[in-house]
DNA sequence: CTGAACTTTCAAAACTTATTGAAAGTTTTA
DNA sequence: TAAAACTTTCAATAAGTTTTGAAAGTTCAG
């Protein structure tokens, strides 16, 4: 395979991996475009490499800006702005797992709790296994919102390194 | 909050959640319905609390079961079928790690080697970027590989309780 | 200032995905 | 075996999401 056989493969599988996980196939195939790039690319570069709008363009680096994923770099002596991705795929790991827990899992957690609190009595099948369920939820929540926390501020090494080690001796 | 007020709320929740990760909002909320519901319920009755068709029911029930997440109950003489969904979350998120690393980190894998032999000079900038960008991506996907067969093949009081202690002297 | 170079916005259009409901299929009972 | 009870399919349609591109906005060199 050629090299730009090969770009033009991992850009279309990355999109289409991408919408697996609910992000958008243009924003997931300008991530792995500016993943490749040695060097940053300006949107007029992006547009030309994945055939998109100028519009397009600038909305998804703009949504790639924001998930900490992609940023500005500004050149001396030049009005164009240009784009580089964090190479580091664990860090990149890492970032996602920080937006996705503030965008979903910290929203969540206030609304299991004022679920927990309904009304009714307890010895109603109906009103128990509503309160048992919303309360093994928060239970795993708050346990998987620690477990998070904690590997957010976690250095690869140290992760990867400990679980393996901690894994290891569990196999069957 | 009554407790037709709460389940409805949580219906509605669970079915937002679950948009944010590709599964469709039918989908999520019959599951958070059969979550919440004491005793399986008929195709009917799902159709009748969610107020959706019987093909919809149908179709996203179908898909519950292939998730391995509902399971069909059938009551000793009845016609119809019934459907009761796994409580223990722990044992849901463990099956849905288990589904979506089969549909997708799976494959994705081999994709990644393939991308990883490239031909081209490893002297060009290009060449190197896209080599190392790859590698880096396969090494983190291995080793999620096997992180995530061992979570699945975990219990959980194991699981927590050796992350939570593993976790406990890392804190800053 | 002014105008050129560039970026951002947003309404309309294209595309994608989900839903309906009636018809077809299947199983059970009598 | 016939008809009733139930489940599944699928083409049409509705709903939701993404993309376009032209117009508006911004910045900066001269």
């Amino acid at each position: 395979m050629t090299l730009a056989e090969a770009k033009a493969k991992f850009i279309a599988d990355w999109g289409r991996f991408g919408t697996n996980w609910g992000i958008n196939r243009t924003m997931a195939q300008i991530h792995a475009l500016l993943l490749i790039s040695p060097d940053p690319l300006s949107a007029d570069e992006v547009m030309e490499e994945l055939s998109i709008s100028r519009g397009n363009a600038n909305m998804n680096v703009r949504e790639l800006i924001d998930w900490g994923l992609v940023q500005k770099v500004i050149r001396p002596g030049e009005r164009k702005e240009y784009f580089s991705a964090e190479k580091d795929i664990w860090k990149v790991a890492r970032q996602i797992v920080k937006e996705r827990k503030k965008r979903e899992l910290d929203l969540m957690i206030p609304v299991l709790k004022e679920l927990s609190e309904v009304e009714g009595d307890k010895r109603d099948k109906a009103v128990k296994t509503f309160t048992d369920t919303i309360n093994n939820i928060r239970k795993f929540s708050d346990q998987a919102d620690k477990t998070l926390d904690t590997m957010i501020r976690a250095d690869e090494h140290w992760f990867l390194g400990s679980l393996m080690k901690l894994f290891a001796g569990k196999r069957d």
